[in-house]
DNA sequence: GTCTATACCACGATAGAC
DNA sequence: GTCTATCGTGGTATAGAC
């Protein structure tokens, strides 16, 4: 038995084998209804696949989604962590702008949402969706995926941000990462905001360059420790 | 039969009736596990009652959710627009600094977070979640709770800031939702981005101190409109 | 009106035949 | 590799007791 694991001696990509169209199939229904709620007898009938397929292939539904998430995932991160890579090149030891660094963790999610031809557009709905996902798989999968670029986008920030304490930047880190995954999920929600025109509220370009400067100026502003606290919370 | 709606004639808040018991230990569950991940035997149990009281008192186990969260959201946003209207009242109608307004967002949920003994420590989190969930019954419901509080404080920050163009303001509106409903759902993605202690990471009023500057400075700045346009996205 | 017992169908998972 | 049969558990509906 395979189980998961394209690790050995897989054959290329061939998107007519069983697992290929689950995998497909897989992807389309998880972005359209969300994990919980779509189900392997759904997935493998649009696929044209045995119910019990699944199961021989990824071991499990949670396995499933896993592989459903990797393979879109891992070479965005790698992608992200490729350009921060060249844009620090470019700038000769001088730190980067907090814009240019965005753009590195945004523009290769944009890249994602548009060069796939099916699903693209809605697969960041569906990895926004997973952060904030209380089951534990789900969690630690996100964690070990993410790590290693989380690390390097930091000590980018920290390098164009020397007044901001570390720990400070961890906490800032954390919200433009809560705001990315929130807008990229939550695109519904902007009809509850507001009357944003729908065939706007649609275009993630147009949102991520509205979201970008909003978070730049947050990472800019001064740290809470130097203004000299000024206890919002105290008040009546 | 009763089905929901506690409208007309309901006998006072009785802690030990059916409808009370199953209404605390659905709560505690579904912050615990979430939605999907409880299951009505298991609340039933908790709750030392008949499984098929559930429908009996609610009519399904989603609109026992929304029951879940109408009992502290509704009073959540009440407070909300009482604050921001005694905040105005007192600024003699000279505009609300963003912080002030972003406090009156705030200081309600902390309130709700620490004031009930059990279960609002973690009742935001819960929230913050149904803020991402596909399932489109929690968006219709979050919508028609929120409706009024946003607009609410829509025009307040259109007060504050009117140098930003309305539309634009609509976008960081959302973007403040995000990452505040990120921020509070996300606690355990801290391991995440990274080494903030534990014990600090659950501490809700220190995140929100952190947050509520960050998300000023990104509402203050300037409007992408009106400083030439950058075009962050079309470098290389 | 309130509560209980019970039956129903869909779900994820798995064993075993082919 | 693939399929069928089956198991335990899930949400839901209802008949009938008090």
């Amino acid at each position: 038995m395979p189980r998961n694991g394209n690790s050995s001696q897989d054959r290329v990509i061939d998107p007519t084998d069983t697992k290929s169209k689950i995998l497909d199939a897989a992807e389309e229904l998880f972005m359209e209804h969300g994990f919980e709620a779509t189900s392997l007898r759904l997935i493998t009938t649009a696929a044209g696949v045995n119910l019990a397929a699944v199961n021989y292939h990824f071991g499990s539904k949670e396995e499933l989604f896993q592989a459903v998430l990797t393979r879109r995932l891992d070479p965005m991160n790698q992608d992200r962590m490729q350009l921060l890579s060249a844009y620090e090149s470019a700038s000769n030891g001088k730190p980067l702008t907090c814009e240019k660094i965005l753009a590195a963790m945004f523009i290769p999610a944009l890249k994602l949402a548009r060069d796939h031809q099916q699903g693209g557009k809605n697969f960041l709905r569906l990895l926004g969706r997973a952060y904030a996902d209380p089951a534990p798989f789900i969690r630690e999968f996100l964690s070990s995926q993410y790590r290693e670029m989380i690390a390097r986008f930091r000590s980018a920030f920290s390098f164009a941000l020397p007044h901001i304490p570390r720990e400070e930047l961890s906490w800032r880190l954390h919200f433009v990462m809560g705001a990315l995954s929130y807008t990229l999920a939550g695109a519904d929600m902007l009809k509850i905001i507001s009357q944003i025109h729908p065939e706007e509220a649609t275009n993630d370009e147009l949102l991520l360059k509205r979201l970008a400067p909003f978070l730049a100026a947050g990472l800019r502003s001064p740290s809470p420790a130097e203004d000299g606290g000024h206890h919002l919370f105290q008040e009546t």
